[in-house]
RNA sequence: GCGACCGUGGCGGAAUUGGCAGACGCGCUAGACUUAGAAUCUAGUAUCUCAGGAUGUGGGAGUUCAAGUCUCUUCGGUCGCACCA
């Protein structure tokens, strides 16, 4: 008998998606599981091996619980709005749903060659209308609650894509999509509130079961922060304003010497007549808007400033009058945009403070300001600081926001970095938000009863240079009638961004075809929560907080029951070319999965994916050493040649399953498959196995290797289909040998080795030394340290 | 700069209440089979060695009967955050 991977796996093939065999049908007297993937972007260039490892893994849980008798909801779908689909399309005339649906089809054909146990009949695709109906759906539910408001702000704008990008999307002042430089730019645009969750998302991450990496991650992109706004007093020779710091440090007041606000604060304005030194105070502001936003990000940069002569504020505390400055070391994305400068506790204002030669007031003694601010929260005594005097850190936060919120001088207030969510981009190949603009009655939501708001016919997708979304040409389109008066009205024609349809998904495969609800309340009662939810570190902050964000919106009205979405989030590692480098296709080094198919078969590049290292990791593919799991197979394929019944000594199954069984709930799959494999060894060494063993085996690799255990299955067992069969117990009495191997040392040196009962006692263990080995000859014992099964050490003189 | 994680053969990587370092696989060496190659099989594969041992988990120190594992220190790497007041 030859193992020929090509015939079994097309074969298994046909019967697993001709019979549904991975239907998932709501049994409400069966455990359930759902487990997730991130649906795949239908790019182009198809399917890549590092889809295989984030796939795999859910792959493996999903036929594991269907073999331990759960009733498994693994879908798969796409997301496929977005601008590469759409530049693809600009470039070659071809509409892009064309373009989609061809790589929609090019993606299930690759899939379904892995062997992947999708439930093929709950396909999603977020680009179809049935679908988007319900993301524009949830969008006019928010927007009825005040959660999706437009707003005049400075955005950044890709002049490249001409589309409006998130912060996310513009890190460090570089298009994350094509990577030119991204400019300011004042539009309107849609936001989602979702700084009103700040709270409860940060909350919610203590009862999840992310690895904590994920939740520090998520918790530093909220970035909450607890402190004071407090009033300060700026005034010139005629008049005085208030202005409002925010502080973290409300205890270090009696220390601030002097004021720092952002350059384009607007109190400058207030003041530009009295200020001395107009011409040096507008060329800064110049500078600082001409700087992007991640050189002025640095720390590395050296502080620089302009002090604003003829005006100066007062410390409410200690009434003296001090120095204002505008630096770009202050933002005014944050905060208010103003900052009280304690140069001797931060060290910001120790450095600006140090090259402007300004006071600097030790208030808390503990450090040596001479060389450094002394920037600890904790303990600490209070000095220079009137009724604070004596106090630890801790102790002064509380007593001054008691004083300031006596006298109305401050207030606590907690900060978060998260920012509200621009909710739109000028392109044509999103969801069109289902807002209609009337002259009398402004925005108006669309009446659900209309929805889907279908995206017009067009030929031509590429958006005008204004920064305006392709779909403002199609008047016929653009031109309405408003739902609440009749007047005439105009639509929307901004699109969504493409973690829109992303945000809720793994709601819409529990009822995929439901016209009647996002999701349909039976459905969910049974599938709730997604269990185990696997992706990539790259989505843990955007598409996870915002999913998240959406799932507790969604539960505020009542389309949900649960809070969070996801019970459980893993994330794999990068595969890396062999070179070590990531794979791209410039630097030719991309491994294209059908390749390695039509080469050694699904299993064995299943099997490889998850051997191939620690799976949170980012390895190196190496082309040589997938043929170690090809090797395997057609050993594990010939342990049929070998069925005898005996004794099972010489290979212990039960730990083979135990370690299979524990090392696939951790994503241990490498240790996993190497147990096998090592068992199979053992086997081999023995020169039999029996069919019981071989059964077993068969099952806890069916989930790694599903056509060639499958096919074994059936020819072990006379027809019989692997998928009726039960995952294997193991026997926690066989799970070691009653006589083991120990090593001796003498003095702590390896010396020996006997053969000991698993529980001999200590004296059994020494005569057992004495009597089978000469280390102990001549010596005399002082002390024996003994782990029974594990070691004997004896010190001797 | 701050935080987290990591550093083990030629390579990917095993090994945690501290208890045989190098599981498993690749590669390599020798042999078998073959006209030859491929495939397969068998044996071997950390280093040094006076063959008794000695050394060895980035470097240095420490705790311990015992350290890859714990502590301190130092060097190197990966990821995250980064003038957030």
């Amino acid at each position: 008998m030859n193992y020929n991977p090509k015939e079994i796996e097309k074969k298994w093939q046909k019967y697993w998606y001709q019979n549904k065999i991975f239907e998932a049908v709501e049994k409400p007297n069966q455990k359930k599981f759902y487990g997730l993937i991130e649906f795949p972007y239908p790019s182009g260039s198809g399917l890549h091996v590092g889809h295989i490892r984030a796939f795999t893994s859910m792959e493996v849980i999903s036929r594991k619980r269907r073999l331990q008798g759960y009733n498994v909801l693994f879908p798969i779908g796409y997301d496929a709005f977005g601008l590469p689909t759409e530049n693809y399309a600009i470039k070659t005339k071809t509409h892009p749903r064309i373009v989609t649906d061809r790589n929609i089809k090019m993606f299930e054909k690759q899939m379904k060659r892995i062997g992947y146990g999708f439930d093929w009949d709950r396909v999603i695709d977020t680009t179809d209308e049935n679908y988007y109906k319900w993301t524009q759906w949830i969008f006019l539910q928010m927007f009825k609650k005040g959660l999706a408001y437009k707003a005049k702000t400075l955005v950044n704008f890709c002049p490249e894509c001409k589309v409006v990008l998130a912060n996310e999307e513009s890190q460090n002042g570089i298009c994350d999509r094509c990577g030119s430089e991204v400019v300011q730019k004042e539009k309107d645009v849609w936001f989602l509130k979702i700084r009103a969750y700040a709270e409860r998302l940060l909350a919610g991450l203590d009862k999840l079961d992310y690895p904590e990496k994920i939740k520090v991650e998520q918790q530093n992109w909220i970035g909450k922060s607890n402190g004071a706004d407090v009033k300060f007093t700026i005034k010139d020779n005629q008049k005085q304003k208030e202005i409002v710091v925010y502080t973290t440090r409300p205890d270090t007041i009696f220390g601030a010497t002097f004021l720092v606000i952002a350059p384009e604060h607007p109190i400058v304005e207030e003041f530009i007549d009295s200020l001395e030194n107009i011409e040096e105070v507008r060329e800064y502001q110049r500078q600082a808007k001409l700087k992007k936003e991640f050189e002025r990000v640095h720390m590395s940069k050296e502080k620089s400033g302009v002090r604003l002569n003829g005006i100066c504020a007062v410390n409410p505390l200690t009434n003296k009058e001090i120095p204002v400055f505008i630096a770009d070391y202050v933002i005014m994305d944050y905060g208010t945009g103003a900052i009280m400068a304690v140069p001797a506790h931060d060290t910001r204002d120790y450095e600006f403070a140090k090259k402007y030669n300004l006071p600097i007031i030790e208030v808390i003694k503990g450090g040596d300001i001479e060389k450094e601010a002394y920037v600890s929260k904790e303990g600490g005594e209070m000095v220079n600081s009137g009724f604070l005097n004596g106090m630890d850190v801790p102790q002064a936060i509380e007593a001054m926001i008691a004083y300031m919120s006596q006298k109305g001088i401050g207030t606590p207030k907690t900060d978060y970095k998260m920012k509200d969510w621009a909710f739109n981009r000028q392109r044509y190949w999103g969801e069109p938000i289902p807002i209609i603009n009337c002259e009398k009655c402004g925005q108006v939501p669309m009446d659900e009863k209309d929805l889907p708001l279908k995206l017009p016919e067009l030929d031509d997708f590429t958006p005008a240079d204004d920064a305006s979304s392709p779909l403002a040409k199609v008047t016929e389109w653009v031109n309405t009638v408003c739902p609440k008066c009749g007047g005439k009205a105009t639509r929307e024609t901004d699109t969504m961004p493409q973690w829109a349809g992303s945000s809720w998904y793994y709601l819409r495969y529990m009822s995929p075809r439901d016209n009647e609800h996002a999701v349909n309340p039976e459905a969910y009662k049974y599938w709730g929560q997604v269990d185990w939810y696997n992706g990539g570190m790259e989505h843990v902050t955007r598409h996870l907080i915002y999913s998240r964000f959406w799932n507790m919106f969604l539960y505020d009205i009542g389309a949900v029951t649960h809070e969070e979405p996801y019970k459980k989030r893993t994330a794999q590692g990068l595969i890396l070319g062999a070179d070590g480098e990531k794979m791209s296709k410039s630097r030719n080094n991309v491994v294209n999965p059908d390749d390695v198919v039509d080469e050694y078969g699904a299993d064995v590049l299943r099997m490889f994916i998850l051997f191939i290292g620690d799976y949170e990791k980012s390895a190196p593919w190496n082309p040589d050493a997938i043929k170690g799991c090809q090797r395997f197979l057609n050993k594990f394929w010939n342990l049929m040649d070998m069925i005898k019944e005996g004794d099972t000594k010489g290979a212990n199954i039960d730990y083979c399953i135990k370690k299979v069984d524990e090392d696939l709930e951790t994503l241990k799959f490498n240790t996993a498959i190497a147990q096998i494999m090592s068992t199979v060894n053992d086997i081999y060494q023995r020169g039999y196995v029996t069919k019981e063993e071989l059964n077993k085996l068969i099952i806890i690799l069916n989930p790694i290797a599903p056509h060639i255990t499958s096919e074994m299955y059936e020819i072990v067992n006379g027809g019989a289909k692997i998928e009726k069969a039960q995952w294997p117990q193991y026997d926690e009495s066989k799970l070691t040998f009653d006589v083991v191997d120990i090593p001796v040392q003498i003095n702590g040196k390896l010396r020996a080795r006997i053969s000991v009962n698993k529980d001999a006692t200590e004296q059994e263990a020494l005569d057992n030394v004495k009597n089978n080995t000469k280390v102990l000859d001549g010596k005399q014992i002082i002390k024996v340290i003994y782990v029974p099964g594990r070691i004997i050490n004896i010190i001797v003189k």
